[in-house]
RNA sequence: UGGGGAAUGGUGUAACGGUAGCACAACAGACUCUGACUCUGUUUGUCUUGGUUCGAAUCCAGGUUCCCCAGCCA
């Protein structure tokens, strides 16, 4: 294998084809990158696509990725997130082994550095407020002004940032400033702050510090003394990165690591915005931050869908720099791909609808063996009872059926799964004019599923014994936005009113009443399904994935 | 002429001067004890105008459109 026939193989990006090159080259030995979430929230899958690609690379050129938190700013940080963000990325599948860090364990040594700054005339204390700053900041196309603060000696400068260090002063009277350019047309060069006073409490610096460093100061500081080679974030710390290589050409880092962006992801139907996945929490509007519609890792966990169709997920979307939408009906895909080979199959009825079998003995009963998956011999096989009485899908059976209907209807013969051909007698109503009720013969020589005299029926049925049934609930999950694209400014105007549907007196197996029982199951002919925490010992409920894909449906709605 | 980025089918992405490929979606068909899965086939693309070249998605020049930046957030 030469290195020409290995330098292009599917799957790989432009942040790949930089590292291999800083490999080949002999400018890395070893790559280092990291994940850096600020814990002051929970993860959705547009970090997921940020861990695939840092822990991704790390595995695939044998370096490392560090998961690091950049907690830098104590009033919007806790715990809670710091705990979540790590049983999240595990349960992703990834692991950063002892690499676990906080920009915190770096505060010391980033406040000698900033000394360093003042001492080299590079930084400065300013007195001025944040709205005097703001103004004298300039704008997108006008240059700032030079602050009035800005040629303190340095006596005075090393001075009073001490005192801000010790708490003299209260929150917001001073900030330390870098000396950099007032006029510059990149905006962060203009004399960014590196420290403002908080007197806050850090989840884990205590109260320690009334100082905090600001993202800019911190960040790039921070991966130089990690030893990251590659730090890789999203577009829009694109103009961060000359303030990023200032920072590290000025201090006496240990090495100078280099940025590179893409694109966050974007998805139709879904908004990731931490603003907005805020307030669908807060305004009530989902149940949590791990409700099924949410598209947090907590919410996909919940909802069913495995890490392995996340990692495909991120891994078919590809890297780049352009902003881009993806259909979710991707992501549905990879959903539905996973678990199709490895759910397990199961018969539930969600709407029942009785049926009786006539010509079938009172009291009678049987037991039909039914196979577990259909790809997986290895899965094996269950009994489940075969009765009189049965359900069967309400949608299942329609009194005037179109031309295409295959399934019950007054006169038309079908499959049970697994079990008998029935054919549909008569169709019982209330006074309501509702169908309530089957009354339906069987053929006995049709057990198994086929007939002796080589008559096909058109249909087959899911269904189930109506007394060795479990009552369960099953929410019925869809997308949380009507709109392929909605307004974030104005998301309310855009949610789904049917995002759930909640079926109280489904039917399911019994065997999935056992307490074991917490992997994805396929519902045959309906779709996925997990068991919730919700879920008690008599009360069972069933978050719906997805379903499966429906041609039939699609026809109908078609017309 | 504020600075920084990006433009390839409906969508995402590849092609690094040499046959525009892959996947999702859509459509048609085959198969089927899941109207699922699987299989087969079809449709659809290089933002634009010039230039360089035997040859341009790729290089050059101009234009257009979109995204990001004026937090003591990250």
């Amino acid at each position: 294998m030469t290195t020409e026939t290995v330098a292009r193989e599917a799957g790989r990006d432009f942040i790949r084809d930089i590292v291999q090159a800083d490999l080949d080259s002999g400018q890395h030995k070893t790559i280092v990158t990291r994940f850096p979430p600020e814990p002051n929230g929970y993860l959705h899958i547009g970090h997921a696509k940020s861990i695939a690609l840092n822990f991704g690379i790390a595995e695939e050129f044998s370096g490392r990725c560090h998961l690091r938190f950049d907690d830098t700013n104590p009033t919007r940080e806790e715990q809670e997130y710091i705990d979540s963000i790590q049983a999240d990325v595990r349960w992703l599948g990834f692991d950063w082994g002892n690499n676990l860090f906080f920009a915190s364990d770096y505060f010391e040594r980033l406040y000698e550095w900033a000394e360093g700054l003042i001492l080299n005339g590079l930084a400065y204390v300013d007195d001025q407020s944040q709205d005097e700053i703001r103004a004298s900041r300039g704008t997108l196309t006008e240059p700032g002004q030079n602050s009035p603060f800005r040629d303190r000696s340095v006596e005075e400068n090393l001075d009073l940032f001490r005192r801000m260090k010790a708490g003299e002063f209260p929150n917001g009277a001073r900030v330390l400033r870098a000396k950099i350019d007032m006029s510059a047309g990149n905006i962060n060069l203009r004399d960014p702050v590196l420290y403002r006073i908080l007197h806050a409490h850090h989840p884990r610096t205590g109260d320690t510090w009334s100082i905090y460093p600001s993202y800019d100061y911190a960040h790039g500081q921070s991966d130089a003394i990690e030893g990251i080679t590659h730090s890789i974030c999203t577009l829009e710390f694109e103009d961060h990165r000359p303030l990023y290589d200032w920072f590290l050409d000025k201090l006496p880092v240990p090495s100078h690591p280099h940025q590179y962006e893409f694109a966050r992801l974007n998805l139709t139907y879904t908004l990731l915005s931490k603003r907005v996945l805020t307030r669908l929490v807060q305004d009530g509007h989902v149940s949590g931050w791990d409700d099924p519609r949410m598209p947090t890792i907590a919410g996909l966990k919940r909802r069913g869908v495995p890490p392995a169709a996340i990692r495909e997920f991120v891994r078919r979307i590809g890297v780049a720099k352009a902003n881009s939408v993806v259909d979710v009906g991707m992501l549905e895909f990879c959903i539905r791909e996973e678990l199709n080979r490895t759910a397990p199959r199961r018969m539930a009825v969600l709407r029942p609808l009785k049926v009786v079998i006539e010509n079938y003995p009172e009291r009678q009963s049987e037991e039909i063996e039914a196979i577990n998956h259909p790809d997986d011999p290895a899965a094996g096989t269950r009994k489940i009872a075969f009765g009189r009485e049965l359900f069967v899908e309400q949608d299942d059976f329609m009194e005037n059926p179109p031309k295409k209907f295959f399934r019950l209807s007054p006169g038309s013969e079908v499959r049970l799964r697994y079990a008998y051909f029935i054919k549909c007698r008569e169709a019982v109503k209330n006074a309501a004019g509702e169908v309530v009720e089957l009354r339906c013969t069987y053929d006995p020589a049709t057990r198994g599923g086929n007939a002796p005299d080589g008559r096909k029926v058109k249909a087959t049925l899911h269904w189930l014994p109506a007394a060795q049934s479990k009552v369960a609930e099953i929410r019925v999950y869809n997308q949380l936005f009507a709109s392929p694209s909605p307004d974030a400014g104005n998301f309310a105007a855009d949610l789904n009113p049917q995002s759930l549907e909640v079926l109280k007196d489904a039917r399911v197996e019994p065997s999935l009443a056992e307490s074991n029982f917490d992997t994805a199951v396929q519902f045959e002919r309906q779709g996925y399904f997990v068991r919730d925490p919700d879920s008690t010992a008599d009360g069972l409920v069933f978050n719906r994935t997805i379903g499966l894909r429906d041609s039939f449906a699609k026809e109908v709605a078609k017309g």
